[in-house]
DNA sequence: CAATTGAGTACCATTTTAGTCCTGTATAAA
DNA sequence: TTTATACAGGACTAAAATGGTACTCAATTG
């Protein structure tokens, strides 16, 4: 279903909490509180994302986590990458791409071209955008057709 | 890594051989030895499209498998959707959407959006340009703006 | 120093995925 | 009509990813 994993799925629904007090320090319990998981996944979830630079962490009474920057500069992409490794559709799409079928394969270029774009997608969606309540407005603008089918230089 | 499972990837190929000799019809045997894969799995893919429609067969002699329809109607979402079932990024994005957290999620509504927005991307790429090998050069034109993040009626 | 809270690690259970095998059935050609 | 070819379907197994838990250590505050 090119479904995202579950505890991905977590971490952009704590990630959203937080950013809806951007102010706070936000302690594990809480947040597991507030969105209704059990604490050890939330915990968990959260320790990748601050090892991702998503989030920063204050050890202590009164510690917990915090945006490490504004929602807006925060992309879906960078909180499916922080759990999931990065976004990439096929073996080949990634950096290492060691598959040995390259030969016979005949659709890696393409897949890499789709692959691409869909990182864009993900890169254009801000978690201030999955934060807000209200349906997102704004258009994205995205230079879809520049990128995803045309001379992509990866 | 929002990764398709290895026997879409597997799927993708092996329609794409076909998708080259449209003509011919292609033995399971034949296309295992092609494009370098074991031959029950080749198998087993094949018969996972015939089911999704996307391929026709014929048994006996001088049987095997044809494209249903010609590759220009054919899109890479409806390969994924043949092997891993809809495109659907979140629990919540799919029909029956049954996920219990809804009430406390706060981003359903515009994972959607982005859901929707992938599974158009991946609606405008069609057989034919996976098939290609040369790179894509296509412009695709997709109407993202209009799609992705605004008024979406799903 | 004590209470709080995150960090790290190791572990287990479950589910999903991938791959194999076997038996049945349709078709075409000899 | 016989035989070889080739797909259909399902059962089964093995392996891997995923999700979840538990326990111990480290840091900070008061």
């Amino acid at each position: 279903m090119l479904k995202l994993s579950r505890l991905t799925d977590y971490a952009a629904v704590v990630m959203a909490q937080i950013a809806r007090h951007p102010e706070a320090s936000h302690a594990a319990t809480e947040l597991a509180e507030a969105v209704q998981l059990p604490h050890p996944t939330v915990s968990k979830t959260l320790k990748m994302l601050v090892r991702a630079g998503l989030l920063v962490s204050q050890r202590g009474a009164q510690g917990g986590y915090r945006l490490a920057r504004p929602a807006s500069q925060i992309t879906a992409a960078d909180i499916i990458a922080a759990i999931e490794g990065p976004v990439a559709m096929t073996e080949c799409s990634q950096a290492e791409g060691d598959c040995e079928l390259v030969a016979t394969c005949g659709v890696a270029d393409n897949w890499q071209r789709v692959s691409l774009a869909m990182r864009t997608l993900l890169e254009s969606v801000t978690l201030a955008h999955l934060a807000d309540t209200a349906p997102i407005k704004l258009p994205v603008q995205l230079p879809i057709q520049t990128i995803s089918l045309s001379a992509a230089s990866a």
